[in-house]
DNA sequence: GTCTATATCGGGATAGAC
DNA sequence: GTCTATCCCGATATAGAC
């Protein structure tokens, strides 16, 4: 008898391997939603499971546990970040102009991810180092952009600064007005989304502004 | 028969309302531990028994639910900021000064608190006009250092700036650090945590000088 | 006020039918 | 692969003895 696959066997087996793919991919972007906005310990997996619209039963079908499916959902989120904020960074400008782009490129990122960032905050410390693997495994590497303003502040660019404190203070100008929105946005501009949408979009240029006054010589 | 209240009642009285208090502080005291290193969602009855050295039921004695234990607690949590923040904000100096002056005390205060201001942005996520209402009651009051801004800006004690972006830059430059700590101090400084705790002090001058330098004429 | 015991509930995980 | 039913544990909350 001849190995033989009937035409609707290939059919089905299509079929599986698709719905397969759409399930699982749901199952990821539903998790992704309720776990940045609950954080892995408020995440429920029946919550989860509404959103993507399956049982309960098919979250552990695919990801074994709550666990493996959060772990499955942080990368997913963290590989969202990379690539854009990575080409930024190995770009070959001028250390202002660099610090223009990065500020322009991470803040859109932000901005289409709010809820990434306190996401990580919160994770990291639940369990510091789990996350941090993850990171560096990603392959996020710091060292490379303080080397750039240790160069140039050597070569006189820009005024004598740590370049950790310069990081940091970056960092912070981009990422705490959006994981505090949700006060900033009562306390300054009465919960009226638009406008403090306004604000983050104007904020852009501000802080590299900002920024660029404070280092300049 | 006279009205009468024995001698060792009075005693036991006395002993009553001390182990009270004293019962009821404990909890207090351990479930800000916990209810800071976890958040709401993540914090267990039983490690706040646990960290008081009592009996579960009794949380449920002193604050009917873990509900009310959280504000509570969230109450004590933000009473520790007030004082001397206000203090700061209320003192008539210069704006100059009076940013070398906040940076200082607030950073003091977050070093003292460094887990409050993680667990006010997740909870603040989680049910924002909750603890929003908590602070206006409390008197917390943006406006006021607002205005400042803007009198010293027409005053052309400093560059024309948005009062709301630079007090949000000021605020982010002292918070970030603090809530980041846990990411922060393994990438920059190989989890050396007497080195973050260094680059957070020398930090109180980086930012005043960085804020300064920035909206300086 | 403080404890032990227990009720009650919800959530993660598994078994098994289809 | 998908569903229903169920297990089991842990957590909040209550009852009641002392």
């Amino acid at each position: 008898m001849v190995n033989f696959i009937g035409f609707n066997q290939i059919l089905i087996i299509i079929c599986m391997t698709e719905k397969e793919q759409n399930t699982e991919e749901r199952i990821l972007i539903a998790a992704k939603q309720v776990f940045l906005r609950k954080g892995m310990a408020g995440a429920r997996m029946q919550e989860i499971a509404n959103e993507a619209g399956i049982n309960k039963s098919l979250l552990h079908y695919y990801y074994r546990s709550k666990d493996k499916l959060f772990l499955a959902v942080f990368r997913l989120a963290i590989q969202n970040f990379l690539p854009e904020i990575k080409s930024i960074l190995l770009s070959d400008v001028l250390v202002t102009e660099k610090i223009d782009r990065f500020v322009e490129g991470y803040m859109n990122v932000l901005l289409n991810n709010p809820f990434v960032p306190l996401f990580i905050l919160q994770e990291i410390q639940r369990d510091p180092d789990r996350l941090l693997n993850i990171f560096l495994e990603e392959g996020i590497q710091p060292q490379l952009i303080l080397e750039q303003f240790e160069r140039a502040v050597q070569k006189g660019e820009i005024k004598a600064v740590d370049p950790k404190h310069l990081l940091i203070n970056i960092l912070s100008l981009c990422i705490f007005p959006i994981v505090a929105r949700p006060m900033m946005q009562r306390m300054l501009y009465d919960n009226d989304s638009d406008a403090y949408n306004e604000f983050l979009r104007e904020r852009k240029k501000v802080v590299s502004e900002f920024v660029k006054n404070a280092i300049k010589k």
